[in-house]
DNA sequence: CCAGTATATACGCCATTCCGAATATGATGA
DNA sequence: TCATCATATTCGGAATGGCGTATATACTGG
C-alpha cells in the first residue's frame, strides 16, 4: 500500500532514515551492508530503519543470494518523491550526502561490482 | 533560523501539524481560534503545536489585539514549501483540508470579517 | 479595577520510539 | 554437515512525544 503523509512524515522524521532514503533515491538500489559502510553506522540500526521502510511501502527488498537489495517502493506516489527531491535541496542535507557518497565509494567488494562490475543506479 | 530537513520532517509527522500547516499555506494567515474550529480540537492542544511550529521556524505569530495570527515564516526556504504543497496533492489529505476549511468557512465571528464588518475606530 | 475573551503554559500520565547488545535466521561453499 | 557471511529480530531500558486538565498570562471594554 502506498504510505500515507503521516506514514511518509513519521519515516523522514529520523535522520538515519533520511540518509537511507536519500541515497536510495541517488543510488538506485543498495544492499544493506553498503548502507552500513555508506552511513557508519552499526548493521542492526540499519536493518531495523530498513525494515520500518519496508512496512510502510515506501522501499522494497530484493533478495539476491546473500545480499538483500533495498530500493524506492516502485509505486511510491508522485507527491512522495517530490517530498524525497525537495529535502535533498537542502544545504546541510547536501554536505551530509556528500560524506555518505564518499564512504560508499570509498567501500571495496561492494556486491554489485564483484559479481558484474555494472553501472551506478538510475537517475532522475 | 531554518528548519533543517529533521525540524520540519518531524513537525510534518504528528498530522494536527501538518492540517495546521496545509490549512496556512492554504489561506495565508489564521488565529488560534479559528485553527481551533476549523480542525475541531481543542485550544490548548492547537496552542501548544503552534508553539512547536513557531519555536522550529517554520510559523511565525502576529498579536492583533486579542488575537494571534500564525502564517508560514516568510522566510521558510523553497525546499520546505515544497514539501508541504507536495503533501497536499495526496488524496486523503485533500478530504481532511476539504472538512477543514468548510469547518472554517462555517464559522461564525472570525476576526478578521468582524474588524473589516465595524465601523472605524481602533485601526492602527 | 473588573469581567470576559483569547491564548499560552505547567503538570502528570501513558504510549511510542530509539538504541545497544545479544541472538536468531538464512544462504553459501567446502 | 559445518563454518561463515549477510541480514533480521528480540529484549530491556532510556528518552521523547502527545494528551487532558487545570491554571496562568495578556488584552479589551466598561
Amino acid at each position: 500500500m502506498h504510505p500515507t503523509p503521516d506514514d511518509l512524515f513519521k519515516a523522514l522524521a529520523d535522520p538515519t532514515r533520511l540518509r537511507c532514503l536519500l541515497l536510495l533515491l541517488q543510488e538506485g538500489e543498495l544492499c544493506v551492508c553498503e548502507l552500513t559502510q555508506a552511513l557508519s553506522l552499526s548493521q542492526p540500526k540499519i536493518s531495523r530503519h530498513l525494515a520500518l521502510l519496508r512496512e510502510t511501502g515506501i522501499a522494497t527488498d530484493r533478495r539476491e543470494g546473500v545480499w538483500i537489495h533495498y530500493r524506492l517502493s516502485p509505486d511510491l506516489p508522485a507527491w512522495s518523491v517530490e517530498v524525497l527531491r525537495a529535502a535533498r535541496q537542502d544545504g546541510g542535507q547536501k554536505a551530509q550526502m556528500s560524506e555518505d557518497l564518499q564512504r560508499l565509494k570509498a567501500m571495496q567488494n561492494r556486491p554489485r561490482q564483484r559479481r558484474e562490475g555494472a553501472s551506478a543506479g538510475l537517475c532522475d
